[in-house]
DNA sequence: CTAAGTGCAAAATGTTTGCATACTT
DNA sequence: AAGTATGCAAACATTTTGCACTTAG
């Protein structure tokens, strides 16, 4: 199940490369292969998913599952996500899709709260926190069934 | 995508007699199928989606995303998961995919301070909290690269 | 030279859909 | 009678796999 990458391929460098200048965003491995296809540079599909799922097992990059059969989500995990020691942590919307980074404390404590109550140790890497974003919230208080 | 159910078919009763039996455990829309197969009273795979779908639409049932292609969880909410005003929280571990239950006041706060000091409504329902539980920790801790 | 990675096309898998039929109200 | 729900089979979309070939160390 743990795979990670042991050769440095053109594949996975250029990806790689690629990766780096969207932080943050998040993007499906179909986005990946027709953005190479694109460059008039593509890159096997199975080998996208496959440096994909390298590049999540080794912590460089994250992976959403948004919806089973929607497409899952990857993402760059940039600077922005390691203010300090802070954490990283990632809230979906439901509704318009948006994901929002965010850094609470509180939210640590929850983790260390969870490991020492609970026996859990929480990947905040891999948790997403599914709910619905103000704007959307707002939208839909006015929109009545 | 709000679809609820308008008329109660036979069906939909069988189902959700069968869910009731099985509060808290998750199961997938195969499970069922295969379940109502087995008893020699066989429901149409469709009906079996499209019912669960609504059944989640009411707040019935909860519905898990795991994985993207895995198949996704359903779990009827039965009182387990009402304990007096709590929510019931799920954690998922990462090794061996239990599922944890969780009746956590913290969590509850946690939700709250989302909410109100991050515009963030937070929908306990669809959200997993990823991990490793106690005894995978234990496990590997043991068992080194 | 060996282990690892690539790419293609084919398979696998979970879910959705079209449509004719049957059931609820 | 009108509106829903059912069930089958076919369609879909994403992800995985088998295999021959290439590449990195």
């Amino acid at each position: 199940m743990n795979q990670r990458s042991k050769y440095k391929t053109k594949q996975r460098e250029i990806l790689l490369d690629y990766l780096v200048t969207v932080p943050g965003e998040h993007i499906t491995a179909g986005d990946v292969c027709e953005y190479f296809r694109r460059q008039g540079a593509p890159i096997g599909q199975s080998t996208i998913y496959r440096q994909l799922e390298k590049l999540v097992d080794e912590g460089v990059v994250n992976k959403y599952v948004i919806d089973s059969h929607s497409p899952a989500c990857f993402e760059y995990i940039g600077e922005e996500c390691h203010h300090g020691h802070e954490v990283c942590f990632h809230c979906k919307c439901e509704r318009c899709g948006k994901l929002i980074h965010l850094h609470c404390e509180e939210l640590e404590e929850f983790g260390v709260h969870l490991c020492k109550e609970h026996n859990f140790r929480m990947d905040p890497v891999r948790t997403v926190i599914y709910g619905v974003c103000a704007e959307c919230a707002d939208a839909k208080d006015k929109e009545p069934e």
